[in-house]
Formats: C-alpha cells, structure tokens, sequence
RNA sequence: GACCCGUUGGUCAAGUGGUCAAGACGUCGCCCUCUCACGGCGGAGUCAGGGGUUCGACUCCCCUACGGGUUACCA
C-alpha cells in the first residue's frame, strides 16, 4: 500500500510539513518548574460547580509557579453550541476569581498560540492527520452508523468487548483501489487510528501500560486497541485528537480534567507515543458529587441546576466565599492552614496536587455557609454594600433603590455587632444578608413573631407603655438595660434571669421575656442583635413610632 | 456484561506498619447571656467485610461487597 498517495488522496489540500507548526508554536521561554495549564469548556453556556473546582486546581498550578492559565474553547461537537456560551463562560468564571493569562477573551484572542478556538484549527489537525495517513498510523474508514451498530451486536451476541479493533476493523486494510472507489461514490468517511495494542485472543495477552498521574500516583491500565475515530466525517477532530496536537502544540504541561477522563487515558497515551509526543503531566480530579436517593452520583448539567454558578450568583454568595469552599475541599490541608493563617491571602497558601483526594467529594452546603459566614466577617461594611448593590441590580432590582439610597445608614447597619472583639456572624449570603436586615426598611417591616407565651397581652401592652414612658435616646447602652431591668420588676418579671432560675414559682418570667416585647415592637422579631444598638441606628423617632404602633392600645 | 477508579464517624478529611485513629462542618449538652448570633467547654459518632504477610496492620497483598465512572463520528 502507497500510503503517501493515500494520503494525498484522502486530504489533496493540505500541503504544510507539520514541522511548520513546530515553529510557528515553539517551546515556551519559561522558569524553570513553570507549569502551563488550560481550560477546555466546550461552550454549552453551563458551568457548574465542578467546572469551576477544576479551574482553580489549573489556576493555581499555573500562576503559583509562574507559568501560564489559557482558555481554549473546544467547540468540535456542532450540535451542542449555544449562542453566547463563551461569553457567560468568561464572565461567569472571572466573578469567581479565576483569570486567564492567554487564549479567548471577551475581547478576542490573545496570546501566540492562536488560534484557540478548535473549530478554527482545522487545517492544523488534518496536517498531523495526513502525515499519520503517510505513515500508516491512521487510515479512513467508510463504515455507516448500521454497519457499526450491527458489528456491536454480533460482539455483544459473542460475548466479545465493543468496539472497532482488531478483526473488527472491517476497513483497517481497504486497497487503496477501493477506497479511491468510495471515494469517487462520495461516500462519507471518518479517520481512525490504526491501535498497534494487543487484544486478548487465545495467544495474546493485553499488555498494560502505566502512567503517572499527579493526583493519583501510578496508574496502571491495558493498553488502547481500539482504532477509534480521529477525524470526524465533517473533518473535524473528536476530542481525543484535539487534546493531543492542542496540548502538545499549546505546550501544556498539566492536564487537568474530571476523573471521567481516567478511562480514555490509553488513547492518549497511544496518540502521544505515535505521535513521538511527550505526554503531559496528567491531573485526574475527583468528581464532585451529589447525594440522590441515598447513592451520590456525579454532578449533571442537565439535572443539577442548583449546583450550577449562576445559582450561587443569584443567591448572592460572595465569590470569595465559594472559593474558600472549594479550597478546602480541593486541598486536604488548606483548611489547617487557614486556622494558622487567618488573615492571609488565599494564594499565599502553598498549593499542590499530591494533597488532593481522589474520591469523590459531596457538596456541603452547610460547609459553605459556615465558611461564607468567616469570609463575610473580614469584609468590610462598605464592601459588603457595594457586593450587595451589584447583587441586588442582577437578581433582586426592586431592591437596588432601598440599598443605594441612605449610605451611611445601610453601612452602620451593617457594620452592627462587627467592631468589638465578638464579632457576630450573621451574613451567610446577599439575599439571606436582606431578609436579616430587612426590618431596617419600613417598606419590608412586619410583625413575624408573636409574644412569649409567658406574657400576657395585657403585660404586654403595659410593658410597652412603660418603655416608651422611660424612652431617653440619649440613654447609654447600661442606662437603658437598667431601664428595662426596672420595668421587668415593676411588672413581675425577675430582673435576673438567675433569680428566676432559682425561684421560677415567684415571677411571671425575667427580664429577657420584657425585652423580647419590646424588641418584637421594634423588629417584629423574638430574635436580633443588640435592641439599645439597633435603636441608636434606627433614631429616635422611628424607634418610637414602631413601639407607637404596637400598642394595641392605640389601634383601638 | 467488560474495563477503570474509589471505600476512615451524617459530611469533608488527617493518617503511608507501632497514634488513646487529628481537625473542620453538622448534631447533642453545658457555660457566657435581655433574645439570636459569636465565643468557650464537653459528649455521641469512623478505619465496608473476609482472608493472608508481619512480633504488630487504617496503613502492604488477595478475594468479596458496595459506590462511582467509561464503554459515541459528546466532551
């Protein structure tokens, strides 16, 4: 067999040495011990909560070690682009903090390694494909979707494994006579690669083939037999192709990808080796996984839509939030670290592959909320208003009005019960941070709770009377504590909730059943931070105007 | 089915032959306390099972079970 004429055959246009590509993209001028890395999203607009854990794993390899972080889009599955996708890529992974250095941008391409979007890559890989037609290493295949499906069938009658190898590769040796027949009938083609890997028949046994990969040690696994498809009818690569000249031509030197990569690693490996490649650093990540009916099972895109970014945008979880989450879950001693190093930069922290687990991980939300609540604590009230205004534009904008309105009002807000040395955690995220501070707005303050039990509505209405009698804003924080101390007794309620303790048959309650009252009054809540403190924010006259309108007594 | 990966408390997990098997979240109790938070203290709770190897196994080997993944001209 003439395979060079083959080749000219099959691809008549191509006429670049690949050795060109060599050169147009050459080795990277890097450090020493500089890693490159990528992200590869094939642009159907959806990215969820692992995407984003795998391009903090490539970010932080890249930029900790001074290499380079690019995005290439992998955009060879025609049937799955989604208008706009990349876009909401870009924006969606950049509020989460994860920034590229080189590849597709909002504005265009950027770097010297263009093009990075796959689809335009064509004439690059069908170079590569040709010179492997010339040297056997791949050939067509005319196959139709039937005749595959029947071959299935008669393997899976026998019992055999699935697939296009070996004796089943009905057009590995096609004459060139015949393939120049097909050619001319217009018959569609794929290419495929000719496996040199050894079955298991009677008098062969499959030899493996072992990998180092950076999370998971060394693998080992058979060897690829399988002449699987290379370029596609449409003369398109299948990703295995792709990753491989993109990878190699890109000059990455870690791939990091999902862990449902692990079972296609020997195509790659086999790819590499024909190609005389050197194979990068192969990063499996664990999956992220959910619980469902009791068994976890890998996240989805199509049926975990509460685990996709934009959920976490529109509940307005702050970004450093979930990533510190997802720090902690992705390196097994980050959170030690961060009990040592409380206040530190997050990519100060030392991060490394060997740290990571390699099962799979279930989402926590608990976690993440306890977490948020420590990042939200260090951030400052005038931050936290601005994050808030952003949030409330994009998912809540009847709201924008209120919280843009009085500035320094919504900063002392929130800034109540963070100054001394017991900080309150109350702020998980945006739209839970709202509801929390929501009794502020007139517009948004309702009665919710209802009065201790122990207190009737008549000790009720005279406890607010009482307090609106003593009401002095200028009053002190221990001034006004006396105060109410005072009426609880007046009113039968132990001043001391020890005394009532002791003798629980001598008062009606204590003191903290008068205040929840009053702060019901004021709040419509039996729960909040500090009443003295949240009056002195809310002023004298609103204070009093909401202990007015409690009283039943002036509803009559 | 075949192949691959995995399995330490409810969850995330330290741990690489000798530990009373860390820590965090959650949970429960107590303390602090005008409520709620915060904080402090304490409790319950784990090496999937069975065989080896070894003086000694969470750690090494084998088998079983369970979970997950892959098995496309999708990535």
């Amino acid at each position: 067999m003439d395979y060079y004429k083959l080749a000219d055959l099959l691809f008549p246009n191509i006429t670049k040495n690949p050795l060109e590509y060599e050169e147009i993209y050459p080795q990277r001028m890097l450090p020493v011990g500089a890693k490159v890395t990528r992200l590869g999203p094939s642009p159907t607009g959806f990215i969820h909560l692992g995407n984003l854990y795998g391009a903090f794993v490539d970010e932080r390899l890249a930029h900790q070690s001074g290499g380079v972080f690019y995005l290439r889009i992998e955009d060879t599955d025609e049937k799955r682009q989604v208008e706009g996708a990349v876009e909401a890529i870009i924006s969606s992974l950049e509020f989460f903090g994860v920034t590229f250095d080189e590849g597709v941008t909002k504005d265009g391409e950027k770097g010297n390694y263009a093009p990075y979007h796959q689809s335009q890559r064509s004439e690059i890989y069908q170079t590569y494909i040709k010179q492997m037609v010339r040297r056997g290493q791949a050939y067509p295949c005319f196959c139709t979707e039937e005749e595959l499906n029947e071959i299935r069938e008669t393997q899976e009658c026998l019992k055999e494994n699935p697939g296009y190898y070996g004796k089943w590769a009905k057009h590995r040796n096609l004459s060139l006579e015949e393939i120049q027949t097909r050619l001319d009938n217009k018959e569609a083609f794929v290419i495929r690669l000719r496996s040199q890997g050894t079955h298991d028949c009677e008098d062969e046994d499959i030899k493996m083939i072992s990998v180092e990969d950076g999370i998971r040690g060394t693998l080992m696994m058979p060897e690829n037999d399988q002449d699987v498809v290379l370029l596609k009818a449409n003369g398109i690569p299948t990703y295995h192709f792709a990753h491989v000249v993109d990878d190699h031509l890109m000059r990455t030197s870690h791939v990091v990808r999902g862990a449902e990569w692990l079972p296609s690693l020997p195509i790659h490996v086999e790819l590499f080796n024909t190609l005389e490649w050197p194979l990068p650093v192969y990063c499996h990540t664990a999956q992220l996984m959910k619980m469902e009916n009791g068994n976890r099972r890998k996240l989805s895109k199509r049926k975990d839509p509460e685990l996709s970014l934009d959920y976490y945008r529109s509940e307005g979880y702050h970004p450093k939030a979930v990533r510190e989450y997802l720090m902690t879950i992705l390196n097994s001693n980050y959170e030690e670290w961060r009990m040592e190093n409380p206040n530190a930069p997050l990519d100060s922290f030392e991060f490394t592959v060997e740290k990571m687990s390699s099962s799979g991980t279930l989402f926590d939300l608990d976690k993440l909320n306890d977490i948020s609540k420590d990042v939200l604590v260090k951030i400052p009230a005038a931050e936290i208003r601005q994050f808030l205004i952003d949030w409330s534009k994009a998912h809540r904008p009847e709201l924008t009005g209120i919280l843009e309105g009085d500035e320094e009002y919504l900063i002392k807000i929130l800034d109540l019960g963070r100054n001394g040395n017991k900080l309150r955690k109350d702020f998980v995220f945006a739209r839970q941070i709202f509801e929390f501070i929501s009794y502020f707005y007139n517009d948004y303050f309702k009665i919710e709770d209802s009065y201790p039990e122990n207190v009737s509505d008549d000790d009720a209405k005279s406890i607010l009377y009482a307090y609106l009698e003593s009401y002095d804003h200028q009053d002190d924080q221990t001034q006004w504590f006396d105060k109410i101390r005072q009426i609880a007794s007046d009113k039968g309620y132990a001043a001391k909730p020890k005394d009532y303790k002791k003798n629980p048959e001598l008062y009606k309650g204590h003191v903290g059943d008068v205040s929840t009252v009053i702060r019901i009054a004021l709040m419509g809540r039996a729960t909040s931070p500090d009443i003295w403190e949240i009056q002195q924010i809310l002023g004298e006259e609103k204070s009093k105007e909401r202990i007015i309108k409690a009283l039943p007594f002036f509803n009559e």
